[in-house]
DNA sequence: ATGAGTGCAAATAGTTTGCAAGCTG
DNA sequence: CAGCTTGCAAACTATTTGCACTCAT
């Protein structure tokens, strides 16, 4: 079991949330995707655990709320998510043809968070998501 | 009839596509729109015309294939489209809880795609939203 | 023991596809 | 008139909800 994972864990403990089979299973398969992957993709990387495709969706959205995953939307608008990596927030680059991915550091959420109070808007958040086709593919 | 649709259809025209009631319609809503809409929305708006959901869905993303409108996601993986408001590539800063939504012209296109092709990914764009609660809302 | 969490079934939202008929260029 | 476009029905994918049961704390 990973660092990240420990750590989620003890996040969603200070939190309230209960930890259950399903959820560290959940963690485990985030913790070792490269990539940000929807709620079907960790569904279906957990053999071991009996756990049903429900519990992904519910589990994901507290991980969300409780702030131990970020959150992505693929081009076709499937929802994906991915742990902090221990950096907090950041992007990804993601090809359009096999799905491989590149994490991607700058971000414009201070200028972003800016701008949105300038127009009196509160509890500012982004979503941001770069395609490609990666050199492989092409 | 705005300039933004009549620009908009001589480009439809110029890649070959057919410019039918439904689909100037459908341009007449999203010039009228301010903030980007989904395919049910403009859809809904379509009051005077013979046109059917279907329809909106597969005329938006030809015009998205013909570079006239663009793409964004909403939190929830709505996708939603809006005219290239004659200034090329722009984002919006979207309320969460009324759908209001402003402007937003900062964008890190360029940066991304440099990072992209140092990956060697060809093909890059990018998707991106920002949302909070309005003024109104708060 | 108490209520958060789970599984199963069913509902819902958003989007896509097949096919015959209609209209644009 | 050729074939792009449309309408209608139906399939599909991603996600949510209701409810009774179970398990973590």
């Amino acid at each position: 079991m990973t660092d990240l994972v420990i750590k989620a864990i003890s996040v969603l403990r200070e939190k309230g949330l209960r930890i259950t089979e399903q959820r560290k299973a959940i963690l485990k398969v985030l913790a070792n995707a490269k990539s940000p992957m929807s709620a079907e993709e960790n569904y279906s990387k957990l053999s071991n655990v009996h756990c049903d495709l429900v519990t992904v969706y519910r589990s994901l959205e507290q991980f969300l709320k409780a702030g131990v995953v970020e959150l992505g939307v693929r081009e076709n608008g499937t929802r994906v998510y991915c742990l902090g990596h221990g950096q907090g927030h950041h992007h990804h680059l993601t090809c359009r043809k096999c799905g491989q991915s590149e994490r991607v550091d700058i971000c414009m959420g201070d200028a972003l968070e800016e701008i949105a109070h300038g127009f009196g808007y509160s509890e500012v958040t982004h979503v941001m998501e770069v395609f490609g086709v990666c050199p492989v593919c092409s």
